[in-house]
DNA sequence: GAGTGGTCTAGACCACAGA
DNA sequence: CTGTGGTCTAGACCACTCG
């Protein structure tokens, strides 16, 4: 028996997994071509393509037309623990911003992130939720884009009120010690509630060209909001990671 | 050129995808046949296949081989608000184990839980985190099949060590008020932290047959850990639900 | 222009469900 | 048995990259 069942090209995409698995091929090299592999294994063409569109659901590969199908460059979970980043020792140890930059370089590979900021247009799901009007240029925004080892593994868009914001350091390439949390809570608007809600959907076409994944690779879509004891929310952040990277960790007490 | 050079399938997938929003299919329903759709649309099998599996991986319908494809019947999505459960008052007033019911019955549907009780051997990484063997029928399964209007909507089974938990309420249909939680605490084994890790995957064959999917649709596997003041985890649970049906919320303080 | 992955076709056959 | 979705083929052509 053994399941002989399974279709050939399940069968060829389990046999190809496993080669990279173990290392066969490097991170970040080229697979052999398709049409090389049918004819090798005596498949047609579309049946191999179909066992590659099964590694390049997972995250394992990804094709490029015209150059090739390469090994993912990273194969490994990044961990993100949502709510270790807000702990007070971590925050006074100048850690908080640094989370990040230090569960890549645990992984053995090297962190970096561009940051650009502009005042722009709310979406309006974050207008709603800061209540600020979606039809002017009434927030500021850092949208920052994570990548290891140069691949770009997420996209972070933070939302700030601009009557608040505008002209303060949150505005500045460098927030200082403490980061954004603690210029807000110096402003006079100090957060004591994060909700983080999570969803799982396909990219935009955009989203899918920054990340470089195709557009229907998932993934999370983590939009975050921390509000103040009045129950403000004083800043909204979008962030954009496919799920083959990430394992998503929360602890909270109970009482 | 407004986007001309899309693919036949994907164009097809597009008409598709609005008219079942548009409830020009009633939800459960079945669509037209596949080759029904390519002899009007002029298209070749294959390609009209390829536009029902893009819809497929959305999870806006199902296939059964033999039988036909089906609109699915849940096109919105659940909540899940995992910290808000664990909140006193929830538990005081009885409703810490009513939360996946309170929610269903808000969407309109019927909320259904069915349970199986056993004592087994654990998996590897659960024998691991409660620290018992992996080799003897060490632990207290509590396995859950929630369903809403009939569709199953989540697994989840819970992990008790048996050295704790056997022969007690915990190893009943009916956990009393306050559920496992409350009965721990009143064995010693209070619960005062909480931990969640989410990954994307998918499925096994035998989850994607529980939950009745395609074993190409994503699930969240939710590790949820509850360890004691001394740190020593007392309950595992593994959730597994489908992405296309949850969104996922955290809610913690600063501080 | 040569070489890559992506789309599309027409048709054969397989696996499963149900009358 | 018929009808459904799923697999597979051989080959044509398209879209993109790079020398």
């Amino acid at each position: 028996m053994t399941e002989s069942k399974a279709p050939k090209w399940q069968r060829l995409a389990d046999d190809l997994r496993e080669r990279i698995r173990k290392g066969a091929y490097a991170r970040g090299s080229a697979l052999p071509q398709i049409r090389e592999v049918a004819e090798e294994t005596g498949l047609a063409y579309e049946t191999v393509r179909g066992a590659f569109r099964a590694l390049e659901d997972e995250g394992l590969v990804h094709s490029r037309k015209g150059q090739g199908t390469f090994v993912s460059p990273i194969l490994t979970k990044i961990y993100r623990s949502s709510t270790s980043r807000y702990a007070r020792s971590a925050r006074e140890t100048g850690q908080s911003r640094g989370a990040f930059d230090t569960e890549i370089r645990r992984l053995g590979m090297v962190p970096q992130t561009s940051v650009t900021i502009s005042r722009e247009r709310p979406p309006a799901r974050v207008a709603s939720l800061l209540e600020v009007s979606s039809r002017a240029k009434s927030v500021l925004v850092r949208d920052r884009t994570m990548s290891a080892d140069g691949t770009v593994v997420q996209l972070a868009a933070s939302y700030f009120p601009g009557s608040i914001a505008f002209g303060t350091q949150i505005e500045q390439l460098d927030t200082g010690p403490g980061g954004s949390l603690s210029r807000l809570a110096e402003l006079g608007h100090k957060q004591v509630e994060i909700t983080e809600d999570i969803d799982v959907r396909k990219p935009t076409k955009n989203e899918a060209s920054r990340l470089s994944i195709p557009v229907d690779r998932p993934v999370y879509e983590i939009t975050h909001v921390g509000r103040t004891a009045a129950g403000q929310a004083v800043e909204v952040a979008i962030h954009i990671a496919p799920t083959t990277l990430w394992t998503l960790s929360y602890t909270w007490p109970i009482d």
